[in-house]
DNA sequence: CATGAATGAGGATTCATTCAT
DNA sequence: GATGAATGAATCCTCATTCAT
């Protein structure tokens, strides 16, 4: 009756199991169709549950959404963060593995479709826009600064304005990351190859940030 | 706009002033709403009419929002593509020029806002979508690239992958443009200062472009 | 094409119209099953309209429901409240007035149930429950004690407790409302007779009331 | 409540007053909330049961009412009415008394709720309308009128409608009772005082049915 | 006996679009 | 041309009831 390798029945080791369904589901179908446009429903669909389930594991859309953030990116920034605190080279070194992580991890995972939909539903969903800017947006300018401002005080690079130069850097990732999931994005995929768009981004801002040769 | 010998009597401009009217009112709305979330209904109030009106001169949403872009943004495109044509001097001087009217003029009026929203509804909206990749998208695309291969073609600017290129360069242009726009953008303003952040755009790249110091 | 008698477009007189045919349908679903398990949707049909309708009308449930109390219940308040106030015989007449104006008025119309409805839904509808309590039962008790009060004044009854008695003598025809609409009143018809009822609550009330015989 | 004795294992004494523990639950929100608002899982809950406990002791919801009808108001009925028929002095003095005992039993108990609830739900419910009629209503009359009858029959009544005369003076007490849990009661307690209000009502009501002063 | 996960029908509300005037 | 009343499909969320364990 019960599998001698895992004593819990088997609808319990369903239930365990159940949140990371229903927020895969859900993380497919908010990045392709953005917060509002998503039924509820379909989620449940596509998790192979009934609309009702749904609520049983969170209470509202809003708080399905935070679940999806929290499970598919949160932990990332932990790492990256960490990573961040630890590393011991050159600045430019330290970018690049930041950035060349956060390409591995989000932006090869539906999370990297998060960003492009709170760009844009933020406005009609204030509590998520909170949660949003708090939890990811802010982490993530506070992490990017802090590998910029660590690079000047070591010499590693030339001096600059590192609040903008924070928005520089994200902005492309972010865009990369909106445009492979948005139907506007640069042509069916031979004009958008996110290595080579990194690997330019990298090499035309480290040739712009490192101290002019001498 | 008006030639002062206009001989029409005043509900006749009247007429003629409404297509503009709705527009402006549109384009309001969608920036900050969404096209999904604005209703029409807000678009006719904002425009002082009703909303059977607002049916006389366009024949649905779609056609609204595709009547926005034509009057906010391919103006200024077609503009820019001629200048691109007829400059002469330095392709870096070319590249600021075109980054910093696009920013005048795109970037201080509603239309800046119309790129993060097709950027998460254009998948919901076929139609759109299309419009929006082939009037606006393919074109930009194209005259950045112009740009750059005129600078690599006179040894302006060092050889890199172009087609990339020209996304990373774009990217942050469409990020800054979607952040002003955005609730969750790079904090209360401060933190986000367009022109800095323009300038801190051009000061890297063009130090990443020009061929290396000699 | 238009009626010669009234200049409004048909249309429009059926715009006019519409508010009390929405009420009154609202007032027989809301009396008879109650405000939660009445359907918007059966009020709408029953107006012989569109659910959509209703919402031109009235921004929702609640609404619809004070705009019901608001149009059958607080004129008659109004006019009865006057006329207690300019009444100059016995106040046992004015007693019996009120009360027999009550009957005919509002004990005759649905809105006799409405009260029926508010003891039992209030605590479930806050707002509802506020207003019902201010717009109509304390004026409706105000209005019983001021003929207590005067009859005592002068001499016309004996000396009680008039916030207490003012209790007694609105709860038998409150109840007697409610038992009018509802599905456990005391029997089909022939055990409770409106008339008779009150006849004999003005008989036992009157002979309780006046200063003991002499 | 146990018998000191009961030789049955904890858990089993436990079986034994699970359906008081759901019935005491029931009522509580019952008369809180009504039938309909009233959800089976917050019952559960209260009680300290699972939502399945629940339909293990009632089928459904409605026999779930029935016994808390059963529990709760028919056993002080049958008490009511052999009092009455043993009574063997004054009218008023019975009728005083069966007041009074109302009032102490129902009265102070949830069960005083009830009746307001069957007012305004029964008839979405026909089967609990029916039961409650039946059960509580019809024989609730009976004794109420039962007792007037002895009274005239023995002169201690003067001659009066004894069927609408029951109803008067069911009347102010069932709305009393409904008043103590309900949110559009006359206001905040000091207005209505239980005592108080039965004083009032005996006191006019036994000036009223006593034979003229002589 | 007891649990609580799962179901799915049901209802309030919104809004693009139509069309009679 | 202009109006705005009317429509009804669409979607979030609730909750009585079932049933596998």
């Amino acid at each position: 009756m019960q599998c001698p390798l895992d004593s819990k029945p088997r609808w319990e080791r369903r239930k365990d199991a159940r949140p990371h369904e229903l927020l895969a589901a859900a993380i497919d179908l908010f990045v392709e169709r953005g917060f509002a446009a998503t039924r509820l429903e379909d989620v449940a669909r596509r998790a192979g549950v009934s609309k009702g389930t749904l609520y049983l594991y969170y209470t509202n859309k809003e708080e399905l959404f935070k679940a999806v953030v929290r499970e598919s990116i949160l932990p990332f920034l932990g790492k990256a963060e960490l990573s961040v605190a630890e590393f011991e080279g050159h600045s430019a070194e330290l970018l690049r593995s930041v950035v060349m992580n956060w390409s591995r991890q989000i932006g090869q995972s539906k999370a990297s479709g998060i960003g492009k939909l709170m760009l844009a539903e933020a406005v009609n969903f204030p509590e998520l826009a909170r949660f949003y800017r708090e939890e990811v947006m802010s982490r993530t300018r506070r992490m990017i600064s802090s590998i910029l401002e660590r690079g000047i005080r070591r010499g590693e690079f030339r001096s600059f304005d590192t609040v903008q130069m924070t928005q520089v850097l994200i902005a492309p990732m972010m865009m990369l990351n909106a445009w492979k999931h948005s139907a506007v994005a640069p042509c069916a995929s031979d004009e958008l190859q996110p290595q080579a768009f990194l690997e330019s981004l990298l090499d035309v801002t480290l040739h712009g940030l490192l101290p002019r040769a001498s």
